[in-house]
RNA sequence: GGGGUCGUAGUUAAGAUGGUAAUAACGCCGGCCUGUCACGCCGGAGGCCGCGGGUUCAAGUCCCGUCGACCCCGCCA
């Protein structure tokens, strides 16, 4: 083992080209791969910039040559020697460093390696098990060095357009207040408050609305937030959000510099020029056409209401539903049997007790149901739907919900499948015009559907007393190839409409004061009207980099179970501990 | 809380109907090799078949339980 002994890196292993020929370098890394020809010595040696060949030749050093013999992967070394042109007929094109080798005149072993659980490459398949456990290891994948990288270069590009744009960026606590309303805390017990918790903060929401009172104006963090919650392959119980206020504005001022963000960042990162201002559809035609709010624009295949042709069908599953739709995949009637009993066990999943269909043939309608449809409803549906033969249909029918939910579902699966989804395409659109609230069946109460401070639409307020279904919010959700990946409204910004919505909210004058208290009387001393959005930055990452899940493009993320095999956290913590916590466990039994 | 997929050398996988010594590729170890680049050639080592129990003359294979990873529903303002 060697120490570095004075040692000075002088360029990474991406850099070299022609242009360094004959000058003398020093690089160091890690050994990727030995091609050990006896006489000769080839080593490909890797840093988080790229590979160079490294050439170990009795001519310029036999001694070092002997010693090559030892090395092997993921081994730390630093070499010192000659960079030069390699043979016409010897430059590798898959190599930005492919055209020159750096022939050794010194190397030092800094560190050797134990053999590696599994190979460092991109193409090796490795089990999320291992990848998580050794997750330095993985990180040393090019793939995975890349998505980091990448997501670098994005936070920094986000960092210049704001500060451009004269937004501060102003951090906010770590250590806050539980709120009811939302997702599970994460709780911190407090040692100097015994019986008292902290929460981690779900978003800095209520935080950056404080910074517009205190008159910031203009407020962006690029922060942490927990939530805890079950995972999913874009969810992690901390994430990382672009969040921004603003004062003085309204939807198409928060929107339009949302617009210029994300342009400036594929610009910057991608070299990507994005169209803008982005397409905007409302919460109610992304519905009506997608049958969710995160509508997949990248291809059409729209859902289609039939309910008023089969109003009066004798199909009595039909007939008798709140819904029912239509979705026509042109050409799909090749699907065989099996195909379809799969889509169908599929829908179920969203809560569809099955899933009509009909093939269109030349002559007639294949189909378990054509048979309860009349001649006159056939026409409509022909109509409606532009059957043509080779197509397939298939229908959705009963509670709005489980209609849109299963159909929206379908679509993308069936895009998936006959491959009517571009890729390499980014498609944005706005959904804007959500409803302000929902109805919670479990609380038996509104709940508001962004979130508590969201304004409602000025000309909707009257709804709130007598139709709150009906009322629309100022809010607006920016979509990605059909993943939501920035959410944000205009603010109330007084406290007596604030106070108002917490009683739609079913929150006790009482409840509103022990939690909310801080913000009521805030916004009481001169708030400006304010508003803001914030971006699901690993999401926005996944997708720039193509990454199927966020944990690959966050550094070390959390099993599904929530759990880091790196560090084995959650764990147990001694009984001290807990006491200074002022905590006692319950007995597993009692849960 | 629920549904699904998976767990066999270091790794990734194969192992119908239960039946002799559990295969392969890559990796690893040793040897040879002066133009390779996922070098090549020769040889070798390496297994609590996730864990526990059961059925059976016999279990990687069947049954029950359990642990873990992943995908999804619920949940995620």
């Amino acid at each position: 083992m060697d120490s570095l002994g004075g040692w000075k890196r002088t360029h990474s292993c991406g850099q070299l080209s022609l242009q360094e020929d004959g000058q003398e370098v020093c690089l160091m890394g890690w050994v990727q791969f030995r091609r050990d020809h006896g006489g000769l010595i080839f080593i490909d040696l890797r840093d988080r910039e790229g590979l160079t060949q490294v050439v170990f030749a009795p001519e310029v050093n036999q001694e070092a040559l002997e010693r090559a013999h030892v090395l092997r992967s993921e081994d730390v070394i630093a070499i010192k020697g000659l960079v030069r042109p390699r043979p016409k007929d010897m430059i590798n094109p898959k190599l930005k460093t492919g055209e020159i080798e750096v022939v050794v005149k010194e190397f030092k072993i800094l560190n050797a390696a134990k053999t590696p659980p599994f190979l460092i490459e991109d193409r090796a398949e490795v089990s999320e098990n291992l990848r998580l456990k050794y997750r330095y290891l993985d990180l040393r994948r090019p793939f995975m060095t890349q998505n980091l990288v990448l997501r670098s270069k994005a936070a920094q590009s986000v960092r210049n357009y704001l500060s451009g744009l004269g937004f501060l960026e102003l951090e906010t606590p770590v250590l806050t207040k539980s709120t009811p309303e939302g997702a599970r805390d994460f709780l911190v017990p407090s040692r100097l408050n015994p019986g008292n918790f902290y929460a981690l903060p779900q978003s800095p929401q209520l935080f950056k609305q404080l910074f517009m009172v205190a008159g910031f104006d203009r407020y962006y963090q690029i922060v942490k937030c927990f939530r805890d919650e079950d995972l999913r392959a874009d969810r992690q119980p901390e994430f990382t959000q672009i969040d921004i206020e603003m004062s003085f504005v309204e939807e198409e001022d928060v929107m339009t510099m949302a617009e210029g963000l994300i342009a400036a960042l594929f610009k910057d990162v991608l070299g990507l020029e994005v169209k803008t201002p982005f397409p905007r559809m409302t919460f109610a035609q992304a519905i009506a056409d997608y049958g969710l709010d995160k509508p997949d624009v990248r291809f059409d295949l729209l859902l289609k209401d039939v309910t008023s042709i089969v109003k009066n069908s004798e199909f009595k599953l039909f007939s008798s539903a709140e819904l029912v739709k239509a979705l026509n995949l042109p050409g799909g009637s090749t699907l065989s049997r099996k195909e379809i009993d799969d889509l169908t066990e599929f829908v179920k999943i969203y809560g569809a007790k099955g899933l009509a269909w009909i093939k269109i043939k030349e002559k007639e309608w294949q189909s378990p149901i054509a048979k309860f449809l009349s001649a006159e409803e056939k026409q409509g549906l022909t109509q409606a739907l532009g059957l043509k033969p080779g197509d397939i249909v298939f229908f959705q029918a009963g509670p709005k919900e489980v209609v849109n939910t299963a159909l929206g579902y379908l679509r993308l699966k069936l895009g998936e499948m006959f491959k009517l989804i571009p890729e390499n395409t980014y498609a944005f659109t706005w959904v804007v015009d959500f409803p302000l609230l929902e109805w919670d069946e479990e609380e038996k109460r509104w709940v508001a559907r962004h979130h508590p401070f969201t304004s409602p639409k000025v000309e909707d307020l009257a709804l709130l007393e007598t139709n709150p279904e009906k009322a629309l919010a100022r809010a607006y959700d920016l979509v990605l190839n059909g993943h939501e990946i920035g959410g944000g409204s205009i603010r109330i910004h007084t406290s007596e409409m604030q106070q108002k919505m917490f009683q739609v909210l079913g929150i006790e004058p009482e409840e509103a004061q022990e939690k909310f208290g801080f913000l009521l009387e805030a916004l009481k001393y001169g708030t400006p009207p304010h508003g803001g959005i914030a971006f699901g930055f690993d999401r926005i990452i996944m997708l720039m980099t193509g990454a199927k899940s966020i944990r690959d493009v966050i550094a070390f993320p959390k099993t599904q179970k929530a759990t880091c095999l790196l560090t084995d956290a959650p764990s147990e913590v001694s009984s001290r501990q807990l006491r200074e916590l002022h905590l006692r466990l319950r007995e597993r039994k009692e849960e």
